[in-house]
DNA sequence: GATGAATGAGAATTCATTCAT
DNA sequence: TATGAATGAATTCTCATTCAT
């Protein structure tokens, strides 16, 4: 567990630890560059913004954003970074164990749901090139997904093994819930006026979805 | 007089005499470009990609891009509308409305991976700059997402009105289901082996989900 | 005197001399082109210019150009020659050795303004390029400039050994002259509309600075 | 949190602090990238001459010279209003107005030619693309030919007024004065030897022809 | 640390010219 | 002769990154 961890966060080993103010003045610093860039990289995407942009935006001097990252690419991994950060702990899946299942689903989509709005510009800036970059798609992949499937998968067999849901392919269905979350993602990310203004309602919608299907109940 | 007008106005070819001919060279010379393109985006990004690499990859000089596409932008749309009517030559709902609904539903979720499937390297190749471009993102949705939306939704209706599926949000329900294939595709393009080992199982698979749901039949 | 006529003018050596119809479409096209480059430079600028634009304004292929010129330069020079031809035929002073002096400046300055005013075009077509390129410059300087001072000093030694104008640096005369004919063009050529509007009145405005200057006659 | 803010959002040597040796700084680089753009542009033209070879010529890189001039053209732009300045501050009418009139028009013409003279290659650079370029022809009459001979207007009056110089149309007189220098200064910059060996004799000359004209004074 | 002027590699694009038809 | 698609050299301009102050 700390070591899938380790390799998520940041900037432990600023020049000096020793010094906590320093640090938390450094790590100020950074968190105003990573906002500026989330918002410049959501708006013109990665390779439309500039430095100069992003520094203005930050308020201070092109130069100043290398003190604190190393590169351009070093930006969007901390962008990156922070989100993930943020998708770890919205991954929490314990308390799903017990009591009202239909319940906690729709918790559980409407926390997630939440947090991707929150983060629709991180998303917006980092998405595209995760897509289009296979250094940062590998590394999207293993650090945030396939983490968070092995997180889920367990819970998803627990609730097999409890009747509640249908047997079946796993992998699968933590993929087709979590490529649900996703696509209504990406369809925002496009525009989609129809998905923006519903938002709020998704939750009981896809929730509804996945525990019913769409099909009238002909059964009888 | 009128000899000296007519040798030097007439032109044997003039482009309309041979404009079915014509018309097929630029189609495929179009169509090559179009192909290394592709290629090249998908390896490469569409910022990480030169005209030079494209040029190369179709075995033509820099210049003749520009003879057939003003500029590296309208190289994504020009393979954008080449998915885009693929697409729409193939698609054809009207089919689902009579007959076994399952069976034409799980052939045309299985029909949309397959295309999907068999453009992916274009897909990828195109999205991450739609998603990151403010001016593709609007045209892309307003061209090609909206209308399609707009198709679909009466076939739908026509399914609630037959009782098919339970009555609901329309709207909602389309991007459910192709927001659902959205997050295949982009979890497919993120690496995900699962999905991509799975892909030919999808679509009974998805069917079953947006059938039954996923939960346990404890209604009873 | 034929020799240096001979490097002025065109085409003498067309491929096929001996068919004279030939000859005469030859010419055609060559002039078709030429007014066109003509059209298209004193708009663009030289450089400004596309090679395609002068073959659309004429109405032929790009590559007819090329046929009828080798290069682009060449359209140039080839402008410049015609204009060059005009020019020695306005440069006739013979008919001024004899009669009312007066009278015939006028007639002679009008002559020259109207040479010019027809050749406005050809002249902005031209005339950048001369001052900006030094072959061209010499060029000119040599084949019209020298050679017209060249035919109008000994005239005007005439009218000093005739008493009729005041002894004095006869070069520098004809540079004022000719000078104050450039100065106009130049003038006009540069947009300033008093110029253009008061052009048919400047012939004897022009005479009477050179007459009379412009000092009020306190003499007496 | 009154620290913090301080030290993140005081920038020690804001721009204004530093002004006057920044602008001087500044002003310097410009001048050095002016000096080289006139030599280059007089040497090969406008579009002959290559931003490498302006900043190789001015010894600094290529990216340098668009942190003070936007774009090519706008060096050009920056030669011309240099051009202009020199010439503003130089020229004084107003010492004409009293005294003796030939001595201030022989001593006004020396300066006028003197400037042409010195500025000769800023002009021999400027000039051709004024005329080529629509737009820097319209910007330079309004800027620069239509101001000064407003300026000049009310003076000509003056001497009008004051019975120094005979009545006539003021627009054209000082269209013919100014045309007459602008006409050596073009038959000087296309090479004529002449002009050039006597340039320091052309002030008396000029003035005598305005004041005298060419003519044997037989009147009486 | 902070600055921002300077760098220069690199890319898109244009266009004169050629040549197969 | 006439065409115009193809060529590819050459050029402007951008922008991530460095470094002296």
């Amino acid at each position: 567990m700390m070591n899938e961890d380790s390799f998520i966060t940041m900037n432990k080993n600023s020049p000096k630890d020793r010094n906590p103010i320093q640090a938390q003045l450094v790590d100020a610093r950074r968190n105003q560059i990573l906002d500026a860039a989330t918002q410049v990289f959501a708006k013109k995407g990665f390779h439309g913004a500039t430095i100069r942009q992003i520094a203005q935006q930050a308020g201070i001097a092109d130069g100043t954003i290398y003190i604190y990252f190393q590169n351009k690419p070093d930006l969007l991994l901390g962008i990156l970074n922070r989100l993930n950060e943020t998708e770890r702990r919205a991954t929490d899946l314990r308390q799903g164990l017990t009591g009202d299942f239909r319940g906690f689903f729709v918790r559980y989509v409407r926390h997630r749901l939440t947090v991707m709005e929150e983060n629709l510009r991180a998303f917006q800036a980092v998405l595209p090139d995760i897509l289009a970059n296979a250094e940062l798609r590998e590394r999207y992949l293993r650090e945030v997904i396939e983490p968070s499937f092995k997180l889920a998968e367990p819970v998803m067999q627990a609730w097999i093994a409890t009747a509640v849901i249908r047997p079946g392919n796993v992998a699968l269905m933590l993929r087709a819930v979590s490529g649900m979350f996703l696509g209504m993602l990406v369809l925002r990310m496009m525009g989609d006026t129809t998905i923006e203004k519903m938002w709020s309602e998704l939750p009981e919608f896809l929730t509804g979805i996945f525990f019913d299907g769409l099909l009238q109940e002909q059964k009888q």
